[in-house]
Order: structure tokens, then sequence, then C-alpha cells
DNA sequence: GTCCCTACTT
């Protein structure tokens, strides 16, 4: 809140007026601490009257900084009263504003600036319109989106190309694909970027096809086009395909339709989404291969690119080479590590077991390590089962996330498989005393365009009883094969029977049995789960692919997992 | 001064 005297003041009939008038003008001392200090809207009006009574140009503050102070009401007021006599594109301040707003941590705050600005006898121009779309976008906020979309054809920018695109782009961010096609499918022009929007939105959704269609009716590529195309194999499962994609693309070359050190820019992301891609789905070798055809051809890595290397190695245990990348990020190309990386190195040395080089590695990083860091150890301690080590990561874990179920089921689990049965149940009340749930495991499947869910233990499936006896009829052939369910993953206190049928239920087993039954033999099955697999469905899994002669991509929150002939891409290191 | 792509852990 603003102090009464700043909010009761009524401005003089004659508005205090500088000009710029005053060309052989020097500050002085008090003049300069105000500027360099100005960071409170409360001083604006004390800002403003030292000026006019020393005769400073009002130019000598820096107007943008002003607006972004003053942007919240009702110094709003006064710092437009005096912007309009100083800056005849008194919008423009505005517009940085909202921009700062939109694209930063308070789209709410660009709304209420976007409402001032109407109030006001100021003219909205395209750029406003743009930003405060953005802002739209950014909250998912699709009737505010279709307010301004009103706005925009009432004003009578409806024909302003980059405009079109950012409301092209806002109602397929807010799910809305109906009116993006929609106004797509009216626009009279069309760029490079309005494709690539529709494009990216389709990857997004998983329909890889109308993506295709759609990439190959496009007029002109720009490297953007292209990365979006290959991320979305990448995402979707298809590896094969990116990586056809990309070569393409290396031997189309790039229309030179953006300035060239834009586009050099922009391909180290073709890179990086690649080399990220193929280290989700467990290629280590052939990402770092990437990258050192990458480095040859001249193209500097960025930051995520090596986020993408680390995650390769990580992904498949290469400890020396995660050491010598993060090594050379710094002295070979000058990039200072984000929290990121020290996420990814805490997550190669945890995984490989080396728990108390990751534990020294987080006390010495030089910022202060996130959940994301203390997490990462966790795991590893789940899976090296160091319980010491699990209880010192949760201490720091309860403080940064408490409210995230994830760490506390696997302490439960360290604990559950240490044999503590006490302290697993003790982390168990802990949770509810918090309110904290778990999350229940669900998993996914698109069948004939139709996705179907399925949830742990659920028996909702319109074809649930058929999915159970085709499960009995499985079990069988798996347990021929060796198959003997692990209820240590279990982490419910029962009896190993109840422990069994818990297990059976698992929802990417149910997905599937389901995809089983309701595709023809041979057609591959795609399942997306949104916690990680646990190891006792992806040993069934990989048995499974083999029974069925299957292949079965699992996308869990992991990374992928692609089972063929009894054996996983992850080669049982994730 | 504007629009679209890549990214850590559970």
């Amino acid at each position: 809140m603003f102090p009464a005297t700043l909010c009761s003041v009524q401005l003089p009939p004659s508005f205090p007026k500088l000009t710029q008038q005053h060309k052989n003008f020097q500050t002085d001392s008090l003049t300069t601490h105000l500027v360099s200090n100005f960071n409170c809207p409360f001083e604006l009006k004390q800002v403003h009257a030292h000026f006019i009574k020393t005769k400073t140009p009002l130019s000598t503050l820096t107007l943008s900084r002003v607006a972004m102070v003053c942007s919240s009401s009702p110094a709003f007021d006064y710092a437009h009263k005096m912007f309009r006599h100083v800056d005849n594109q008194e919008i423009v301040l505005w517009n940085s504003c909202l921009r700062s707003f939109a694209e930063g941590n308070s789209p709410i705050e660009a709304f209420r600036l976007l409402r001032r600005i109407r109030l006001v006898d100021l003219f909205p121009d395209t750029f406003t319109c743009s930003f405060a779309i953005k802002a739209c976008s950014k909250l998912l906020a699709l009737a505010e989106g279709r307010v301004i979309h009103a706005l925009v054809e009432k004003l009578g920018f409806k024909s302003d190309l980059f405009l079109l695109n950012t409301i092209v782009h806002m109602y397929a961010s807010c799910g809305a694909m109906e009116d993006a096609c929609c106004l797509f499918t009216r626009m009279v022009e069309r760029d490079v970027v309005t494709w690539n929007i529709m494009i990216t939105q389709f990857t997004k959704l998983g329909d890889m096809g109308t993506a295709r269609d759609l990439f190959d009716e496009m007029p002109m590529r720009s490297v953007r086009s292209w990365t979006a195309m290959i991320a979305g194999y990448v995402q979707c499962g298809k590896p094969k395909e990116a990586t056809r994609l990309f070569i393409e693309m290396e031997e189309a070359g790039v229309e030179p339709n953006e300035v060239f050190h834009e586009m050099e820019e922009r391909s180290v992301v073709s890179w990086s989404a690649m080399i990220g891609g193929l280290a989700i789905h467990g290629q280590a070798e052939e990402a770092l291969r990437l990258f050192k055809r990458m480095s040859k051809i001249g193209i500097r890595p960025n930051g995520v690119t090596i986020i993408g290397l680390l995650l390769a190695c990580s992904h498949m245990g290469l400890i020396d080479e995660g050491r010598k990348y993060f090594a050379s990020m710094t002295k070979d190309y000058g990039i200072i590590p984000q929290i990121e990386h020290y996420g990814c190195m805490v997550d190669l040395l945890s995984r490989t077991g080396l728990l108390e080089e990751a534990h020294e590695f987080i006390k010495n990083m030089p910022i202060k390590p996130n959940s994301v860091v203390w997490g990462a150890l966790l795991g590893g301690c789940k899976v090296h089962k160091n319980v010491k080590l699990g209880e010192e990561a949760i201490k720091h874990l309860q403080e940064l996330d408490p409210l995230n179920d994830g760490y506390y089921v696997v302490l439960s689990n360290i604990y559950a498989e240490a044999g503590r049965w006490e302290d697993a149940a003790r982390v168990r009340r802990l949770m509810r005393e918090r309110g904290v749930k778990k999350t229940p495991g669900w998993s996914t499947m698109a069948v004939n365009g139709v996705v179907h869910e399925f949830v742990a233990g659920d028996g909702s499936h319109p074809n649930a009883q058929e999915i159970y006896e085709k499960w009995e009829e499985l079990l069988h052939k798996l347990k021929a094969k060796g198959y003997v369910p692990n209820t240590s993953v279990v982490l419910l206190d029962m009896d190993e029977n109840e422990k069994e049928n818990v297990l059976y239920r698992h929802s990417e087993k149910l997905a599937v049995v389901f995809g089983l039954i309701s595709t023809s033999p041979g057609t591959p099955l795609r399942i997306m789960k949104n916690l990680r697999v646990c190891e006792d469905c992806h040993a069934a899994l990989k048995l499974i692919s083999e029974i069925s002669g299957r292949q079965i991509v699992l996308r869990d929150r992991n990374r992928f997992h692609s089972f063929m002939n009894g054996i996983c891409s992850c080669k049982d290191y994730w």
C-alpha cells in the first residue's frame, strides 16, 4: 500500500512541466543520488519536486525504470501524468513493463497494468497487445486471452502477423486447439513462425501425424521447424524417426531465412535437443558421438547441450566421461555451471554408487543446493541401500520441499528394504500428519485415437474383467519364464499374497495387458507413466515383450524404456 | 521494443 500522502494528493491543474531544454545541465550530487537510487514508488513525487526545484531535465531519470517502479496503482497515475509531458512515446515505456511482467514471474501484474493503461487516455499498440497475450499464454488464461483477442480486432490490429502468431500460440498453449486451428486457417498471411507454432503444439499433443503433414506442407522451414519435429519424435518415443529427420536436416541445409548469427544460435538448439533425446532413450554413446560431430563442425555448445551430455552419462553410468564434460564446460566453453548441472552431477555420482563423493560434492557446491540436488542423492541411496545418507538427504528435503510426497516414499522404501518396518511406518505417519498424500500411479495408452487411463489397483476400466483374465493367463507364461514377483517394491505392511495382488494391479501392467488384447499382433505398445516404473514391472515388461513378440515403449517420469525381445533399452540401469 | 524450439531430481 502507498502512504496516504501519495494517494490523497491532488495534482495541480497545471501539472509541473519539465522539458529537455537544459542542454548543458550539470547534475548536483543529490540529484545523482536520487537518480541512481530510485526504486520506491513513494519517492516519485519527492524526486519530481526536486527535479522541478533544481530545473533538472526529467530525461536524466531512466524513464523505463520509473515506469517499472511505478507501474502499480496509484503511483501509475502520477507517473503517467509525468510521462505525458516528457515523452510522446509513453506507451513504449509501459510496454516494456508489460513485457517484463509477462516474461517474468508476475503475469498477473501484466493484467493489472493493462487495465490501468486502458483506464487512462492511452492507446494500446500492437506491442501492448502482444505482451498482454503472452501473459495469458503463461497463465493459461484462455478467457482473458479471448478478451484481448477481441480487443485486437476492435483496435484494428487483426492483420498484424506478429500479433496473430502470438494469439495462435495463446490458444494452442491454453489447450484450445480448435480456436488455434480456426485462426490459422483464416489467416490471410502466414509466416514460418505461424507454421512452427502449429507444428510444435501438435507434437506436444503427441499427434506426430498432423505435425508431419504440416511440416511437409509448409512453404519454408527454419531451424526451429526441424527442431520442433525432432524434439517431437524424441518426446513420443521415436528416436529413430528423430535421428532420420536430424540427418535429413543436415543434408538439406537450412534456408537462410533467419539473420546468420541467429541461425547458428538456433541450430545449437537442434543439436542439443537431439543429444538430450538420445540421452533419455539410453543411447549415450550415440549422444556423445553427436556432440563430437557438432564440435567438429564448429558449433559451440550451450548450457543445455551440456545437460544433455551429463544426462547421457548419468543414464549409462559413464562416470569418467561425465566428470570430463563437467570440467570442460567451464574450462573449454566458458559456461558457468548452473544448479541443473550440479543436479546432473550429483545424479551421476549417486546412481553409480559414489554416495560419499556425491555428498562431498553437494557440500562443496558454490551455490545453494536445491531439492533436486538432494533428491538425486536420495535416489542413489535407494538404489545402493544407504540408510544413513538417505536420512541426511531427507533432512534437507523436508526444509526445501516439505509437501513433495516422492521423497517420503523413497525414504520409506529405503527403510522397508532394510527391514526397518517401524521407521518406514514412522515416515508414513509423518506424511499423514503433514497432510502429504502419495501420488497414485497411473498410466495412459492411446488405442485408435482414444486415450485410456489406468490407475494402480483400479478396476474401473470397462474392460477390467477381460484385462484381469488375460493377466492371469500371462502370469503363468511369465512364471514359466522365471518371473518371480518382487514384493519388496510394495511398501505397505501386509502379507506376501496381498503384496503380490497389489503388484499385479500396477497401472503399467494393466495398460500393457489392455494393449495386448485391444491391438492386432505385432503392433508396438506405447505407454506413459506419471511416476517411475517399479523394478517388478520393469522385469515383467521385459518378459512380456519376449512372450508377445511386441515392442513396448514406456515413457516414465524419468526416461524412455523400450522393451524388445526380453531386453530393455536402459540396459537395466535407470 | 514483438511471435515459435532444446533442459536437472523424485
